[in-house]
RNA sequence: GGUGUCAUAGCUCAGUUGGUAGAGCAAAGGACUGAAAAUCCUUGUGUCCCUGGUUCGAUUCCCGGUGACACCA
């Protein structure tokens, strides 16, 4: 074995994941420097520039202690999907291995972005925007039972196994039935893609009652920084999907007045608990998770060091 | 002090012409393949304020008590 394919081998991404605001930030800027690696952020709303404060984006200091990618990289009117984080991360991971880097260091929270770095996604074609308002505008207005009936007829199998009640599920498989002439089901194959690297996925873990009240702190926090008047500079963004996320949209309900700002606040906080719940059920099936508790202040370095990368099997 | 109204799920309240009760919100659980901070699904037993009375049976009616609110002094 030569030895630059035992340096391939002993390639591993390190992934920080876990519930908002249970501290992820910190942890992984402690354990990249300790790598000497940057951060690759794993976030579907901290990747766009315009959002800052209702985003919990690294604060400038964290941002010049270590390098990090997919932070305000992209723009909301370009948009970002799991398919592309997906290329543009593998890419990037593999120029940074290629310079020279053995750890390379992922934090965020978007479960399903993870999974397509970790798993791949299926070749599924990436969405048509005109279709897609289209088949949404007959949502709203014909109902799902409507696209329902069409999805029976083009793709049975999808009709019985998608979740038909989900309007967007059922849209999805629609247009790519649509665009391609091809049954969606058929681009389906769940497989795992092989990845030249091994996989470390560390989960951060607090008490509910903790993480609830972290969150519901850090929201009063993006208020006094000025959450309002940033919400407020992308009300003509606010129908790209990239401004349907907690914490904007209720300020957008706010300045059309059908909600006052406390009421605006408060369910910026349920929602992000709501959230929250949403990310923990997510990894709640993944095997591969080593969790830690994140109160415990232990030494990053330490618990990733005699963990055994999944991807491949080979312990350290 | 007097009179009236109210007291039911963590919260706001509905309801039972007397047969021990249900909505919304909160909360909990789950799903998830290019919108994922999105989207969707499931879950409601609680001394019906307390004591006594009437009744086969009271959360419901009656007496008394306690508390809240309103009005009158």
């Amino acid at each position: 074995m030569s030895l630059s394919s035992d340096s391939a081998m002993r390639r591993r991404l390190v992934i920080v994941l876990g519930p908002t605001a249970v501290g992820k930030t910190d942890f992984s800027i402690s354990l990249a420097l300790r790598y000497g690696s940057p951060v690759i952020s794993c976030d579907s709303r901290q990747i766009f520039r315009e959002m800052t404060i209702g985003t919990a984006v690294p604060s400038a200091s964290q941002l010049s202690a270590v390098k990090h990618y997919f932070i305000h990289s992209h723009s909301v009117v370009d948009g970002c999907t799991a398919g592309g984080y997906e290329i543009e991360a593998l890419d990037l991971m593999s120029r940074l291995f290629r310079e020279g880097h053995e750890t390379l260091v992922m934090a965020g929270g978007s479960g399903l972005y993870i999974d397509a770095v970790c798993r791949g996604l299926d070749d599924f074609p990436p969405a048509d925007p005109e279709l897609r308002a289209g088949l949404s505008e007959r949502l709203e207005r014909e109902g799902v039972e409507s696209l329902r009936l069409d999805l029976k007829r083009l793709d049975p199998e999808s009709y019985s196994t998608i979740d038909i009640a989900n309007g967007q599920r059922v849209i999805r498989a629609l247009e790519v039935c649509l665009m391609t002439g091809r049954k969606f089901s058929s681009f389906k194959t769940a497989s795992v893609r092989r990845r030249d690297f091994g996989i470390v996925k560390i989960g951060l873990t607090r008490p509910r009652e903790e993480l609830y009240s972290r969150i519901n702190a850090r929201v009063l926090a993006m208020m006094e920084a000025g959450l309002e008047s940033e919400a407020r500079s992308l009300v003509r963004f606010r129908d790209l999907p990239a401004l349907r996320t907690v914490g904007y949209r209720e300020m957008f309900d706010h300045f059309d007045g059908k909600i006052s700002l406390e009421k605006a606040v408060e369910l910026i906080q349920r929602n992000t608990r709501h959230y929250a719940k949403r990310q923990m059920t997510w990894w709640a099936r993944d095997p591969d998770i080593r969790w830690i508790s994140a109160g415990d202040g232990l030494s990053p370095a330490s618990v990733i060091d005699d963990c055994p990368a999944s991807a491949d099997g080979r312990a350290e």
